[in-house]
RNA sequence: GGCCCCAUCGUCUAACGGUCAGGACACCACUCUUUCAAGGUGGUAAUACGGGUUCGAUUCCCGUUGGGGUCACCA
């Protein structure tokens, strides 16, 4: 390994499922380890016991996973390291950077309420302890906790996204780093981490920008070498607002579950704040990681649009042979509870349906109506259409029974079928798509399949017919 | 509210001071298919506002407005 390998790492905290937003930073380490030859380590952040769970961690590692970001080392475990997380802090105390503070939340709550509430940054007023005040608390068994004691100066640094971002340090509040148990807060966990694992590169969401700063002069004070910070900006919904539960889906696994493929998946996260220019946009791994670039990274949030997802989930799509998208259909069916009578029969239902289809679950519910009447259901555009044509809708579906009907089970298939159904159509003298349109509604619900005569050989004989008379009948 | 970040079509974005401001999604129209999509072709649609700097500003500077982030013994 060169000495100037990047190392770079993704650290999530486990208190939920894996969010886009992550997923996205992840993404963005992964292609600038890759594309730089450097190594991606993945950090758990479990340091708050109370939120974090090993069923969230397996989530978490199971969405990168599926997303295909590898890691090269980890997963490590924050909470196996607070051992030296203390011993930082100790240090930093011993060396007068860091001081006892003996205020009781209580006080603290005070003093803010005093202070008028939101401007409130902690007065220093253990800083001014004596030693021997520090000696006879410490003594008394009164409990501590351990601040930072801020620089007060400017703390900047260059931003690989955004540019050279300032703070001052009278800004900033002397931050508790040790809790009065023993365990570290994030800030302080956080650098001793990255230093111990030799980060170089720091690429994180924009939210963490205001801990920059915080964690600089942490890095400063431990007498460390600073790495790049680069701040990608954050995921918005629909509204414009951090997109969130109420936008609907916003864990990975949520697109996993709506048959998105981690490919598109994956295409499509890279390019909400990334451009590699030239317009491209549908891209290979290879390339993806060729033109990637920090720098080119946007500075402004992205809208989370599921629109263009599936749009891009269906650009992927139409390119997998049939045979790959087999097993994930079939899955998907299983979970419908629709009998399928083997794997093997799927094929001709998926080649029926893939090019209509931009999710993986809207293409298994499209052969479910194909395979059982009972999944037809009437949509708007049919109900609309029905409407619309009035008693020629019946009327057309009781032309198509008596053209069809008399077709045996041997001669039911696309090209007899197209042929009765044209030459009925022109002794009728009706349009082709009138007598069609309302045969394609009846048999699956739906204004939209594949050509009408391939969608009546699929179905079968007898279940079309049976779906025409039904629907003849009920005059839906 | 303090501090910080940001600002090109509805959305994702391109344009290292000079372009008819380009592409993609979505939408509309046309076209192919004696039927639906897909595809193809075309169209509607943007530099937030005000000042500078400059021969010339989407681009550089300042301000305004608007949006976002963050202010715990959470991460």
């Amino acid at each position: 390994m060169t000495p100037t390998a990047p190392r770079v790492r993704f650290a999530p905290s486990p208190t939920g499922y894996l969010h886009v937003g992550g997923a996205r930073t992840a993404l963005y380490n992964w292609l600038f380890a890759r594309k730089t030859g450097g190594t991606f380590v993945l950090r758990i952040e479990d340091t708050d016991a109370e939120r974090s769970s090993e069923a969230n961690t397996q989530v978490i590692l199971d969405g990168l996973g599926w997303l295909g970001l590898s890691w090269d080392e980890g997963p490590i475990f924050q909470g196996a390291e607070v051992a030296r997380h203390r011993g930082d802090a100790e240090r930093l105390l011993a060396e007068g950077k860091a001081y006892r503070c003996f205020c009781t939340r209580e006080e603290l709550e005070a003093h803010r309420k005093a202070a008028g509430g939101d401007t409130y940054k902690y007065d220093g007023r253990c800083d001014r302890l004596t030693g021997a005040e520090v000696a006879a608390r410490i003594a008394h068994g009164t409990s501590s906790v351990i601040r930072f004691r801020m620089p007060q100066e400017e703390i900047a640094w260059d931003d690989a996204v955004h540019g050279r971002i300032s703070f001052h340090g009278r800004d900033l509040d002397d931050m508790v780093i040790l809790r009065s148990d023993g365990t570290p807060i994030y800030n302080l966990a956080v650098v001793s981490d990255d230093i111990a694992m030799r980060i170089t590169h720091v690429i994180r969401g924009d939210d963490h920008i205001s801990n920059t700063p915080k964690q600089i002069a942490l890095y400063q004070a431990l007498g460390a070498r600073l790495p790049v910070f680069g701040h990608v900006p954050m995921i918005l919904g629909a509204d414009g607002k951090k997109l969130s539960k109420r936008h609907g889906a916003t864990a990975v696994g949520d697109y996993q579950d709506q048959g998105i493929l981690p490919a598109a998946m994956r295409n499509f996260l890279a390019l909400l704040g990334w451009s590699p220019g030239e317009d491209r946009e549908v891209m290979t791994e290879a390339e993806m990681i060729s033109l990637f670039s920090l720098e080119a990274i946007q500075k402004k949030p992205a809208v989370f649009d599921t629109v263009k997802l599936e749009w891009m989930n269906g650009q992927y799509l139409s390119s997998i042979p049939t045979a790959d998208l087999v097993a994930p259909v079939a899955r998907e069916l299983e979970r419908m509870q629709v009998h399928v009578g083997g794997s093997h029969l799927l094929p001709p239902y998926i080649d029926a349906v893939k090019s209509r289809a931009r999710t993986i679950l809207e293409m298994a519910e499209r052969v479910a109506v194909r395979l059982d009447s009972r999944h037809v259901k009437l949509d708007d555009k049919g109900r609309k259409l029905r409407l619309k044509m009035g008693d020629a809708f019946v009327g057309s579906l009781k032309t198509a029974l008596e053209t069809l009907s008399p077709l045996g089970e041997s001669e039911w298939s696309a090209e007899p079928i197209l042929e009765r159904l044209k030459a009925r159509a022109d002794a009728d003298g009706m349009k082709l798509g009138d007598l069609l349109q309302p045969i394609r509604v009846a048999v699956t619900g739906s204004t939209v399949s594949e050509p009408v005569n391939e969608l009546l050989e699929v179905v079968g004989r007898s279940s079309s017919l049976a779906r025409l008379t039904r629907a003849a009948e009920r005059s839906w």
